[in-house]
DNA sequence: AAGTGGTCTAGACCACATT
DNA sequence: ATGTGGTCTAGACCACTTC
């Protein structure tokens, strides 16, 4: 593992433990190379990486602090804001899914839009509503080249599809872009989430890009407002 | 300006403009050394301030390369997506306040855990309704310490509380943690927002850091869900 | 004036992909 | 085998805070 993860470890663990208390100055820059033997920019690639998860604080010319966090705080820090999907969200629970259209159709004009192909290609067209531990959770409207992602089969779509991208096809994942709004339930959205009609949802609309740099994937994802949730870090530079 | 940041905005740039187009290979990290008079670990900064904003991808072994972006996509991720209160979000609008609340209360239990300070300490209490171009857009309950926040007066709560913090005040505000969830609007809540009973809004809940690393504000923004929306870049790694 | 973190360098070595 | 990006170093200089 490289250095400056061991070292952003370790220090996370501190504060996690209670090592580093709230609002406590942790030990210099300089004197955090010599305990673990490493250069200066190495240590600040340790310590940029708390930073950007939101535990400490740096400020030129005094020094670095722990932010002045509660417990609980920590802890939705701490379980990092990754890229998962619902399987992997879900880890531990049964998730499982209703098929709701399972085709292959001409690209409609938006998801080519978005997926940046040309007008004409073919998309798999995949509707689904995702349960966790038997409840109805999300609908996922998904579109995805053909020629990139191959040859799906319906057992693929029950389960984790991203599982089915990196395991089986072993294409790499390496980002998206999400955009996150709410409007009413369609009735039959509604209908299917097991909620009244017009009530709110969630909706992430989401383009997913491989390691090519090529989108794989747009979707829509209508979430119950009860099962729900984004965590976000802001900093100022 | 720093040499990173110099480079970064060079290439930004030449995305933007479309001199390197999608899924194009950008030169070799070796090479912009040259080009920029630069060391790699300085370009390299550069182009991962690029990978973070979701232009780019780099595949070690491989090189350098353009996502696969339509332009409305590199729009909305090229104008930054920082942490800012809702006048600086709608910057060149008018933006106006109705005040329901403004006081000074013991804070209550949440607000105490949220703030980490103890039960008993007092809070400034404010509650408002937040006009955008006369549309009732959203309403913020907002808690802060009033040792770390003295001497607020009903003029600074009509305009920007982050204006009076920062440029009053003179203190820095570091960064921000958020939570984004749904719900339906209380009756309260429709009505002055201007919505039908049981619609609706996007709640996020916000604490704000100063730089000494102290929670200066708990707030809870209720949000008309059509005029909301988060946009997020997720990285693998 | 002294000490902090921020930037930058020149060069070494490594992990990985392509040829 | 060659060449890419990733990590790491030792040290220089700068911007800023504190004394």
């Amino acid at each position: 593992m490289q250095k400056y993860v061991v070292i952003s470890n370790d220090i996370r663990n501190k504060i996690v433990k209670g090592e580093y208390v709230a609002n406590q100055q942790i030990p210099f820059e300089k004197d955090m190379c010599i305990h673990y033997n490493a250069s200066k920019m190495t240590v600040k690639k340790a310590l940029d990486i708390l930073v950007a998860e939101g535990l400490v604080i740096k400020r030129r010319g005094s020094g670095t602090f722990v932010k002045d966090l509660n417990l609980e705080e920590i802890e939705r820090v701490t379980m990092a804001n990754q890229f998962r999907g619902t399987t992997a969200l879900n880890a531990g629970k049964k998730v499982r899914s209703k098929i709701l259209n399972f085709s292959i159709v001409k690209v409609p004009e938006e998801a080519a839009k978005k997926l940046n192909i040309s007008l004409g290609s073919f998309v798999y067209d995949i509707y689904r509503v995702r349960y966790v531990e038997d409840e109805p959770t999300v609908m996922e409207k998904i579109y995805m080249p053909i020629d990139l992602i191959p040859n799906i089969k319906e057992k693929n779509i029950s389960g984790s599809i991203y599982d089915y991208i990196e395991k089986d096809l072993h294409l790499k994942i390496q980002s998206a872009h999400r955009t996150v709004s709410v409007r009413k339930a369609t009735d039959f959205e509604a209908d299917e989430l097991g909620l009244e009609k017009g009530d709110p949802v969630a909706v992430a609309e989401q383009i997913g890009y491989l390691d090519t740099g090529n989108a794989f994937e747009f979707s829509t994802s209508v979430h119950r407002y009860d099962k729900f949730a984004v965590e976000i870090v802001l900093t100022r530079n």
